[in-house]
DNA sequence: ATCGAATGGATAACTATTCTCAATAAGAAG
DNA sequence: CTTCTTATTGAGAATAGTTATCCATTCGAT
């Protein structure tokens, strides 16, 4: 109960931060954005953008699956959303954490978990001594089977 | 030329590794795939596709991409190439060190530099006893700009 | 209400990668 | 060294995810 209920106020609060990012920079909030919000907000796993537009097309029929990749591409912009880079599986969206994080992938199924998060601030300075590079964002992938790919294999 | 005697020793050797890996795995060694293998062992960066085709057309002038394609792949079957997915860059492949280790890209310019070995072994266990997955590979990635790009930026 | 700019929808275009298949060549056997 | 079997090559077609284009629509400031 109390998990749900807090589960949805995180969702409202990230829908309500998306929208004031966007409207902070001038882009206007419509019904096809406002319903690609929700998705992303409500979410758990990390839909593709098929996925996302899949989801919408119930309540949103005229839905282009091109204005989920424009709305996807100006969160990018804005920070709002996390965009995962995968040539085999396709890109995968995190719109609740739009922060760099780990990731766990398994390489039977495609899913992707959350696990706690992981402080990786020292090794990122070590990086940037190291390189000279001005490090802005970082991307950690564990890669495996997941227990349901484990009892069907 | 210390260095240099070196790194060409490690080179074939890692071009002997990858021979008989095939050789192994009843796979046929083709003067492409040895071409294929010797560009592999000898850049430094991480080229794509594309660019392991355009270095092989001097001496191969008949050389498919296609072939490129299908060698990487026979590689990554075999674990003697890294495969690093970028649906922005394009794949890029490891072939000096075919295991995970990080990697630190340029968002300017897209170079991407090995930085020295992070032992992620600790963190590794860890991932698996929260999530249950058997994890069999990472990826770390930090992105953020390169002291070259800073400089024309 | 009107005007100009931003947005949405449908579809074409693009690009990296994979697939197809006839011709070729690797490697084993004799 | 020659032959045979079969994996591999090369060229181009096919595929899939993403981006670009175009025009109609909608928003929102005046």
């Amino acid at each position: 109960m109390t998990t749900m209920y807090q589960q949805q106020t995180v969702a409202i609060d990230r829908v309500e931060q998306m929208v004031s990012r966007l409207k902070k920079s001038d882009h206007r909030i419509t019904p096809q954005r406002l319903a690609i919000f929700k998705i992303l907000a409500n979410s758990v796993g990390h839909p593709s953008a098929e996925a996302i537009h899949g989801a919408l097309l119930d309540n949103h029929p005229t839905m282009s699956l091109a204005t989920v990749y424009k709305t996807l591409t100006l969160l990018k912009q804005e920070g709002e959303v996390l965009e995962l880079q995968f040539s085999d599986l396709g890109n995968r969206y995190d719109g609740n954490k739009p922060y760099p994080h780990p990731h766990v992938i398994c390489t039977g199924c495609g899913t992707i978990v959350d696990p706690s998060l992981l402080d990786l601030d020292d090794i990122t300075k070590k990086m940037m001594n190291e390189t000279g590079f001005k490090i802005v964002a970082h991307r950690l992938d564990f890669y495996g089977i997941c227990p349901e790919c484990q009892k069907n294999g």
